[in-house]
RNA sequence: GGGUCUAUGGCUCAGCCAGGUAGAGCGCAGGACUCUUAAUCCUGCUGUCGUGGGUCCGAAUCCCACUAGACCCGCCA
C-alpha cells in the first residue's frame, strides 16, 4: 500500500523533473546557477574564478574562515561540473586599523587609523600587524586543507594591478558619486574621491582627504587634515601632497573597491556577509555600468553570532576562531558545521561541537549505507554534505565511531593517563574492540572540552557524624587487602551498618571523589583511580 | 529611515534554502547491566511547527500579509 503511494510522489517527482543537480547540496546548486549564468551573458568559462576576502584588522573568527571554506566548496562543485576554477584569498592588509582589539598592546594606539601592513607585529613574528591576523585565517585553512591563491591589498595596489580599474573609477566619480547616494543614502562620495592615500608624510589612511584627481598623470592630490575614527577625533599632520595611483599606498573605498578587483582579477563569484550588503550593490552597479564586468555571482549569508545573539566582532578577543575549535573537535566537524547550509542566522559557540561531531558520524553513516533514509533526495543530499565535507576527497572506509559526549563524560571522570583509562573503559563497555590512534585522538580533544567546559556544580558537602563513621570504615577496607569484586557490596553494607541511607552515603562519595553528585559504578571505579589514593582523598574528610 | 534573520515538545535546538510519516539532546517515566545508588544501554512520554491567508494531490518547508524578538546598514572598512 504504502510503496504504491511512494511511487505515485515519486512519479510526480519525476514529472516536475526534480532531477539531483551534483551531488544534490546547495553548493552545487549555486555552482550551477552561476554556470547558467555564465552561458547567458556569453563570458568565457575557461576560467572560473571565485574569491574570498580576509579581514586583516582583527583575530580572525569562524566567520571570516567561513566565508572561504564555502568559497572553496564552490570552486570543488564546479570542477565536479567540469569547470576549471580556483580560488583567490585575498587580506585586506591596506585597511587601517580603527580600534585596538580587546588584549592586545596599547601602544597600538599610536598607530590607529594606520594601514594594518605597515603595523608592526604584537606578536612579533610576522612582518606586521596585518599578515599576522591573516596568517592566522591561512592557518585555519591550511589545518582544513583547503588549497587557495593567496594575494595581498599591499602588494596589488603596490605593484598597480588596479590602476586601470582605479583610473576609470575616479574619471566616473560624479556619476558614482550621485549613484552611491541614491542606492544606499550615503552623501559623502558627492564631495570626495572615492580613494584615500596613505599620507607620504605620518602613515595615516583616513585622515588624508582626497580632494582632486589628475587623469593624466594618474595623481591624486590630498591633505591630512582631522578626522573622526570610530568614536574619536584623529588628528591629521597637515601634510599635503600627491600620491600616485598605479604604485603609491593608497585604496579604494570599499564602495567602489570590490568592483575593482572583481575586473582586474576576473572573479565569478564571492559571497558576502549581510553587513556589507550595500556595498555589494553598489560595487554591483560599478562593475555593471562603470568597468564593464558583469558583476560576480553572490550568495548572501548571514553572521555567526555569540549565543547571546550578538555580531561575533573581528576587534573583540574573545571569539570561536579555529585554533580554538581544532582543540576540540576535528577538522571535519568544523567542515560539516560550514557546509551544512549558508542561510539563517546562526548562534554559535563550542558547545556546538560535541553535536557536529555525532553529526560527522551520522552522515557517515549514511554515506556508507548503513543508515537508511526515507527520501531518496534526502539521502543524496546527506551523501553530498559527506563529501563535501570530506572535500570530495571521501575515505575509503568509516571512521571507527565512538559517541563524543560520551568521551565528554568519561574526559571528566579520567584526567590522569587519561587516554589509556578511558580505552580500556571503551573496551569494557563494549564499544571498541581494541585501542585506535584515531581514538586517542578523539579522547584528547574530547578530554580537552571536557577541562574547558567543565559545568561547576558548586555544592557545599555536608557530612554527619554517621557519614564519618562510615567513611572511616570505608578507609579501613580500602587500605587492607581486599578482593576488589566485593567493593561495591562492601561499601552499601558499610553504608547499612552505620545508618546511613546508601543513596545518600554513595552521593556524598561523588562529591569527594569527583566533585559531582553523580558518577560510574563506584566500586570499579575506585579500583580504577586506585584504592590508597581514594582512602587518602576520604580520609581528609573525617 | 532602509534591509535581513528568527519563531517547532517542559528547556535548548535540528529539520526549511531541491515540499512527501514531526526529529535530537537535556528533562521525565519504565526496563537491562546477578542485588541496592549512580555512569552506560534500551523503551516510552511530551507538538494546534508564531497568527491569518494563498499555491499544491500534499506545506514546518514555497508565496503574501500580520505579530513578536534579534541583528545589520544609515560612521568606516
Amino acid at each position: 500500500m504504502v510503496h504504491i503511494w511512494q511511487n505515485h510522489w515519486c512519479d510526480r517527482m519525476s514529472e516536475d523533473d526534480q532531477k539531483i543537480i551534483g551531488r544534490g547540496t546547495w553548493i552545487d546548486k549555486l555552482a550551477h546557477e552561476m554556470i547558467e549564468r555564465e552561458q547567458q551573458l556569453g563570458r568565457s568559462t575557461s576560467m572560473l574564478r571565485v574569491e574570498s576576502g580576509l579581514g586583516a584588522s582583527g583575530i580572525p573568527h569562524i566567520g571570516s574562515l567561513g566565508d572561504a571554506v564555502r568559497a572553496y566548496g564552490v570552486k570543488l562543485a564546479l570542477e565536479n561540473f567540469g569547470y576549471k576554477s580556483e580560488l583567490v584569498a585575498y587580506s585586506d592588509d591596506l585597511d587601517g586599523l580603527r580600534k585596538i582589539p580587546e588584549g592586545l598592546p596599547d601602544w597600538l594606539g599610536e598607530h590607529i587609523a594606520k594601514p594594518v601592513s605597515l603595523i608592526p607585529d604584537p606578536f612579533g613574528c610576522h612582518d606586521s600587524y596585518g599578515m599576522h591576523m591573516s596568517s592566522l585565517l591561512l592557518d585555519g585553512l591550511d589545518n582544513l586543507g583547503i588549497k587557495y591563491d593567496f594575494r595581498r591589498a599591499r602588494d596589488t595596489y603596490k605593484n598597480g594591478l588596479l590602476k586601470d580599474q582605479i583610473h576609470t573609477i575616479l574619471t566616473n566619480s560624479e556619476k558614482i558619486g550621485t549613484k552611491i547616494a541614491e542606492l544606499v543614502g550615503q552623501e559623502k562620495y558627492q564631495k570626495y574621491l572615492p580613494y584615500y592615500p596613505v599620507c607620504a608624510n605620518c602613515n595615516r589612511l583616513y585622515t588624508a582627504e582626497s580632494y582632486e584627481y589628475i587623469p593624466d598623470e594618474m595623481k591624486i592630490k590630498y591633505r591630512c587634515h582631522e578626522a573622526e575614527i570610530g568614536s574619536k577625533m584623529l588628528k591629521g599632520c597637515g601634510h599635503e601632497g600627491e600620491a600616485d595611483i598605479t604604485k603609491d599606498l593608497g585604496k579604494l573605498a570599499w564602495k567602489v573597491e570590490f568592483a575593482a578587483r572583481w575586473h582586474a582579477f576576473d572573479i565569478r563569484f564571492e559571497a558576502y556577509g549581510k553587513d556589507i550588503m550595500d556595498s555589494v550593490r553598489v560595487n554591483d552597479w560599478v562593475s555593471d555600468e562603470i568597468l564593464n564586468h558583469p558583476h560576480p555571482h553572490h550568495v548572501k549569508y548571514e553572521m555567526f553570532l555569540d549565543k547571546g545573539g550578538k555580531k561575533i566582532s573581528k576587534s573583540l578577543g574573545n571569539v570561536v576562531t579555529s585554533q580554538k575549535w581544532l582543540k576540540y573537535g576535528t577538522p571535519k566537524s568544523m567542515l560539516l558545521l560550514l557546509y551544512k547550509r549558508i542561510t539563517g542566522a546562526r548562534e554559535l559557540g563550542f558547545e556546538d561541537i560535541p553535536t557536529l561531531m555525532d553529526e560527522y558520524n551520522e552522515i557517515e553513516d549514511v554515506y556508507f549505507g548503513k543508515v537508511k533514509l526515507d527520501n531518496e533526495a534526502k539521502t543524496a543530499r546527506t551523501k553530498g554534505l559527506y563529501e563535501y565535507t570530506n572535500l570530495l576527497n571521501v575515505p575509503k572506509t568509516p571512521s571507527i565511531h565512538v559517541n563524543y559526549r560520551l568521551l565528554i563524560e568519561l574526559g571528566r571522570i579520567f584526567k590522569e593517563d587519561r587516554v589509556n583509562r578511558i580505552t580500556k573503559k571503551l573496551i569494557d563497555y563494549g564499544v571498541i574492540k581494541n585501542p585506535d590512534p584515531y581514538i586517542d585522538q578523539i579522547i584528547q580533544l574530547a578530554g580537552n572540552y571536557a577541562d574547558d567546559f567543565e559545568e561547576q556544580e558548586i555544592m557545599q558537602i555536608q557530612i554527619n557524624d554517621a557519614t564519618k563513621n562510615a567513611l572511616r570504615k570505608l578507609v579501613d577496607v580500602l587500605v587492607a587487602e581486599k578482593d576488589p569484586e566485593d567493593l561495591q557490596n562492601a561499601i552499601y553494607n558499610i553504608a547499612k551498618e552505620n545508618n546511613v541511607l546508601p543513596k545518600d552515603f554513595f552521593m556524598t562519595l561523588y562529591q569527594i571523589i569527583l566533585g559531582a553528585s553523580r558518577g560510574p559504578k563506584i566500586g570499579p571505579f575506585i579500583m580504577d583511580i586506585g584504592r590508597n589514593k581514594v582512602a587518602q582523598t576520604i580520609g581528609k574528610y573525617t
